[in-house]
DNA sequence: AGGATTTTTTGACTCGGTCAATTCTTAAGC
DNA sequence: GCTTAAGAATTGACCGAGTCAAAAAATCCT
């Protein structure tokens, strides 16, 4: 439980041998997964065989990976705080909204696959697997929203504590429903085999579109104009 | 004896010996599977005791409920087009966030366990029983959601071929987050104890503030005020 | 190097879920 | 009323995920 404090988190600079063959062992287990699942289904590979191909026993599989499910999804748990983070360090003066939605399109121009859009082919093999699976794509919209929309409404009541826990719920709600039903749309259209750049310029409008709804709310929505 | 049409049992009337067999059975082997569950907690109660209670074998178990999930969660999947029930039924000229409102407001004077708000035990224990049991809480918030999400927006865009797709969506998203959000809210008051009469009051005053939010936007929700 | 610590493996086990074949029950035809 | 065909229920064997305890192998520290 020493962690010999040398060193940043830089990848895997003077870490000691143990700790490097952990990570490399779990990198090992992943990638033959992830190679598994794609070339098979998720359901038609079993834990066993995985652990034959990475040439590990099964119990070591687990050790590494909660669960057969994590194998795919664990990779992405770690921006479910993103959100939360994202208001904790904004300028206090920029509404909610404004700052999710900046970050938002910040994330799209950059690429960044917690979009949906990346050129990736391991990326879009993980979209494809999930979206195949009808268990990953539940805990993959799901599991993370949960967390991540208690973490922001957490954290939007700490800002300011004038603002009832309900709203910051409702909130916390909205403004994530947004994140994932863009962050989908986009995984569709790679999906699709179109390439990143040239989905673009409709995800950033469509982001637009999106937030500046929950901005200025439903109103009428769904009513016969005259 | 043609068809035999006695019986008051109102529900199984005319139905056949067979059918009506198979219903008491359906219920029979639920509800001793609640009661198990209840006293012990659901990962703590295997299917096969389940079966053995209900003095049936394990396959037929599995032959009324697909999984040991649906042993908790299958009655509730009835309610899950209402939302866009509600919005085909309604009159055109109300907006969809109206109709909604409307329609979760009368659910909760009407004590609809649907809403969170009822006083019968065997419900309070259902939500209990998904409350501490973190599987069963992500397939209830999360598989009804996405469902009962892609059938609303289906519902909307088909009202409106006007508006795109994107949009229906993102306001489907919201409608339902909302009323998530405002149910669990109900249930974890149920589950503190507290009478559903005695909720009532506040469950409607957060409906229409929630509401509220979703038809007027967040603004600038999050941002100091001068 | 050598003992301590941690990881990995092994093998056996439980439970959810599926499958195929068999038996039992019910509905219907004679 | 008896027989027969259709469906349920049962049986028992089976698979895969996940857990557990203890043995075995690797790494770390002095």
């Amino acid at each position: 439980m020493t962690r010999s404090a040398q060193g940043g988190d830089g990848d895997e600079a003077g870490l000691g041998l143990r700790e490097r063959k952990k990570r490399q062992t779990a990198l090992r287990i992943w990638r033959t997964a992830i190679a598994l699942f794609t070339e098979r289904g998720f359901d038609e590979v079993s834990v066993a065989e995985i652990a034959a191909a990475a040439e590990v026993s099964k119990m070591t599989v687990f050790n590494y990976f909660a669960t057969k499910e994590d194998l795919v999804l664990g990779p992405m748990e770690q921006h479910i705080d993103e959100p939360a983070r994202v208001m904790r360090e904004k300028d206090p003066a920029v509404p909610a909204v404004a700052a999710l939605h900046a970050h938002y399109v910040a994330a799209l121009a950059a690429f960044d696959p917690a979009t949906g859009l990346s050129d990736q082919q391991q990326v879009i093999d993980v979209i494809r697997l999930i979206h195949r699976t009808p268990v990953l794509a539940l805990r993959a919209s799901a599991g993370f929203d949960a967390k991540a929309r208690a973490e922001l409404a957490a954290e939007l009541l700490a800002q300011d504590p004038e603002h009832d826990p309900l709203t910051a719920k409702a909130a916390a709600s909205q403004l994530l429903g947004i994140r994932l039903m863009l962050t989908e749309k986009n995984q569709r259209r790679m999906l699709a085999g179109e390439r990143a750049a040239d989905v673009l310029p409709e995800a950033l409008a469509d982001a637009h579109r999106a937030f500046a709804l929950v901005e200025r709310g439903l109103g009428d929505y769904g009513a016969t104009r005259p």
